[in-house]
DNA sequence: GCTTGTCTATCTATAGATAGGTATAATAAT
DNA sequence: ATTATTATACCTATCTATAGATAGACAAGC
């Protein structure tokens, strides 16, 4: 289809700005500056601002989707590892990488002032991670190498939220401890 | 000083816009149609948008550590309860209340745009917040109520964390599980 | 000679901010 | 007590910068 350096290069781009700063607070002129052509370019490309934001989401889906499966096939690793590596990598894509937010944490802030294409792709996006995190826990608790007390769902859930609300604060804090204290917590949860 | 309704209602009202749609997406005019005054006479009271927002934030923190003080003072309380109740204090002052953000989290995911001023601010109420849970939490294992094997830092930490990520995620999908699953883990935690 | 990709030029709307005016009320001077 | 001065709390009008978006020209290449 587009075959384009360009259009990729925007897709990064845009990606970048708004896992740094926010859906509100990039411009085409910002992406224009990076990319090297004029914010007129960028509408060819996507009509809209809020089109453009959703194909950014859209193709993190997919990355991350790819990047998980891939993880989740490794039959090497234990459930607990998997846990860790999961962890790991959410964070070696974001905070250990020019600052950057969860992509669909950030635009979740934002849900107020996003249109519904946009929050539909960022709700796939969460949904995802969201039932991959359970995914991995149901199958560590019929392994037995988890406790089965407790709802994997449940379980899914908590762990993201310590992920997404470890990410809010590490970056204001720029202090490696919450990422050291999230982890930890995080195996006594299912544990 | 200032004894005007008008000023108390501009910062009401900023700190509203910030909770539900962030430091980047509200304007002098959002403020100026909900008060009644020129957006002139808000530059009035607040020289720069900034400065605004900084003063929304101090004034948040100092109610909100009133009504920390006044739950961490409730001697009938144990400290499990004094934990839910806070977790309780959080989501009945953001999510269950106009769909609103934590003003601290919020502000935290735009850090790359705030300038040292807001920041500063923005760190200092969160810091507030884990301090409290750290001391809550420090005499909940010294009474022998919680689990002594952890450190009360980290684990406030995983708790402040677990809370933020909730209010990230709950606005997004809108259910309630979220609130109810993290009250569950918090308590695991600490226990 | 149509399609693709990029440009220039421009539009309308809005952003935050500032200058200067005005009415009222509080305060000080005569 | 009357007048003059200043402070308060707004306003109108305006500025410059930027936002997202669109129309239309144009060159390159199949």
């Amino acid at each position: 289809m587009r075959d384009t350096q360009v259009y990729e290069k925007i897709l990064e781009t845009a990606e970048l700005l708004i896992q740094q700063r926010g859906f509100n607070a990039f411009s085409f002129r910002d992406i224009s500056n990076v990319v090297g052509v004029k914010t007129s370019s960028i509408h060819y490309y996507f009509p809209t601002k809020s089109a453009l934001a959703a194909a950014v989401v859209h193709r993190h889906a997919e990355n991350t989707l790819a990047q998980l499966n891939a993880l989740e096939a490794n039959r090497k690793l234990s459930f607990e590892q998997m846990l860790l590596r999961y962890i790991d990598f959410i964070f070696n894509n974001t905070y250990k990488t020019e600052t950057k937010m969860c992509l669909g944490g950030m635009l979740a802030t934002e849900v107020l002032t996003l249109n519904d294409e946009v929050r539909g792709a960022v709700k796939h996006f969460l949904a995802l991670n969201e039932s991959w995190l359970a995914r991995i826990i149901q199958m560590g608790i019929e392994s037995g190498e988890f406790n089965k007390s407790n709802s994997s769902q449940e379980l899914a859930r908590a762990v993201f939220a310590l992920v997404e609300g470890c990410l809010v604060l590490v970056r204001l804090f720029d202090d490696e401890r919450y990422l050291k204290a999230i982890k930890l917590q995080a195996l006594r949860l299912v544990k």
